[in-house]
DNA sequence: CGGAATCTTGAAAGTGTTCAAATCAAGTGG
DNA sequence: CCACTTGATTTGAACACTTTCAAGATTCCG
C-alpha cells in the first residue's frame, strides 16, 4: 500500500524510515469507481488527491454546458483544487475518475502538519509545484507557438498513456477543441504519412 | 535598497533580521537599461531576477520571427527562464527590459544555499511558485473558456499597471493575438458602452 | 442484444489572421 | 526645438481555420 505514493516522494527527496512511518499516519486510502466525483465545483476541495492506480480528470464547465478539462491525473500523479485546498474557497473545478482508481487523500490538516515536521516534505511539495508549473508553462507556450497538429503530436509524445486510456473529446477539451476538429486534425496527420 | 525585495518576502513569511542580513549576504543588485537583454534564448539563465523597478517580459520567437509574450514582471515580481536556471540547459525563452529596470539578482548557488540554510527561504519560494502555478491555471483556463473580449477585459482588471505601461500589441502577444485583432476587440468593447 | 457514448463527415457560419496602407505618437540628431 | 525617422495603432478586404449543427457510422458496456 502506498507504494507508488512513496516511490512519487522517493524521486525527488531521500526519506528516512521514521519520516516515511511518520507519514502514513497522515494519509487516507480511498477506492473510486469510473465517473465517481472526488470534488464538485462549489465544494470546498478537502484533499491533495494522489493517484495509486487508474485516470482522474480535472475540469470546469462553461455557461453553454461545455466541459473543459484543464488536467489529467494517472499513476504517480497528484491532483486537487489547488487554490480551493489552501484558501478553503468554493471549487471552481470538478474531479471525477475516468477509470476505476485507487486513490491516497491528504487532508489539509495533515498536510500543514507535515509540512511544519517533515522538512523533507515541505521539499518535496515545493519540488513538485515546481514540476507543476514548468510543465503548465511550456502548456501556454505550445498553445500560442504551435499548430493545432503540433500540440495534438507533443501531446501524445508526452502523454501516451493518456491518449491510451482517455477517450478521444477528452484530450479534444485538454487541448481546447472541439471533438471535430481533433477527429479532422488525426486524419490529416494520418493521411501525411 | 532590497526594500521591495524584502517587503515582497515578507508577505510570505517572517523573516528575522539575521536572516535578512544573511539573504542580503546573496543578493546581487543590477540596473538595466530599456531594450537591454537578461537572458537570450540558448544562454543558460544563471540568476533568477527580481524586479525592485521597471517592468521586463519573458517570450519566444517562433519560426516565422513573431514574439509570444508568456509573461510581464514589474515591480515586486520573479521572473527567470525557470527550466533552464535549474537543469542548466540552455533557455527558450528571452527576457528583456520594457522600461529602465532596477533588479536583484540570486544567482543558483545562492539560491541552492538559502535554500539549505534558511528554512524561511525554503517557504518563501514554495509560498511563491505556489502563486505563480495557481495565477498560470487561472490563465489557462480563462483561455479555453472565456472568449477574446472576456480575456482582455480579465487581463485589465488584474494587470491594470501593466495594461498602462506596455504597448498595446505586447499585451495582444501575451493574449495570444494579433495587433490587429486586439485593436478591433477594444473598438467592439468601446463602443458597447 | 440494445441503448448510450464515441467518432466521423459534410456544409454553412463565425472568428481571427494576413497583408497592405493610412494615421498617429514618440524618440533622436542636427 | 524642429524635422525626420521609427515604432505603434487603426482600418479594410480577402483568406484560412475552427466551430456549429446535423446526421451517419462505429464502438463500448450493461
Amino acid at each position: 500500500m502506498y507504494e507508488v505514493f512513496f516511490e512519487h516522494i522517493h524521486k525527488k527527496v531521500p526519506l528516512t524510515e521514521e519520516d516515511r512511518a511518520l507519514i502514513k499516519t497522515y494519509l487516507t486510502p480511498k477506492k473510486v469507481r469510473r465517473k465517481q466525483y472526488l470534488l464538485q465545483e462549489g465544494d470546498i476541495c478537502k484533499h491533495i488527491i494522489f493517484v495509486e492506480k487508474g485516470v482522474l480528470r480535472e475540469y470546469t464547465v462553461d455557461e453553454s454546458g461545455r466541459e473543459h478539462i484543464i488536467q489529467f491525473a494517472l499513476e504517480g500523479w497528484v491532483i486537487a483544487d489547488l487554490y480551493s485546498f489552501l484558501t478553503g474557497e468554493p471549487a471552481t473545478y470538478t474531479i471525477d475518475a475516468i477509470e476505476d482508481a485507487e486513490l491516497v487523500l491528504v487532508s489539509k490538516s495533515a498536510h500543514e502538519e507535515m509540512l511544519q515536521k517533515i522538512r523533507n516534505y515541505e521539499t518535496y511539495i515545493r519540488l513538485s509545484i515546481t514540476s507543476a508549473y514548468l510543465a503548465m508553462q511550456k502548456r501556454i507556450t505550445r498553445s500560442t507557438v504551435a499548430s493545432v497538429e503540433e500540440r495534438y503530436e507533443a501531446f501524445i509524445s508526452l502523454y501516451p498513456q493518456i491518449a491510451e486510456r482517455v477517450p478521444q473529446h477528452m484530450i479534444a477539451s485538454y487541448l481546447g477543441l472541439t471533438p471535430e476538429t481533433l477527429s479532422r486534425v488525426r486524419k490529416r496527420l494520418s493521411r501525411n504519412k
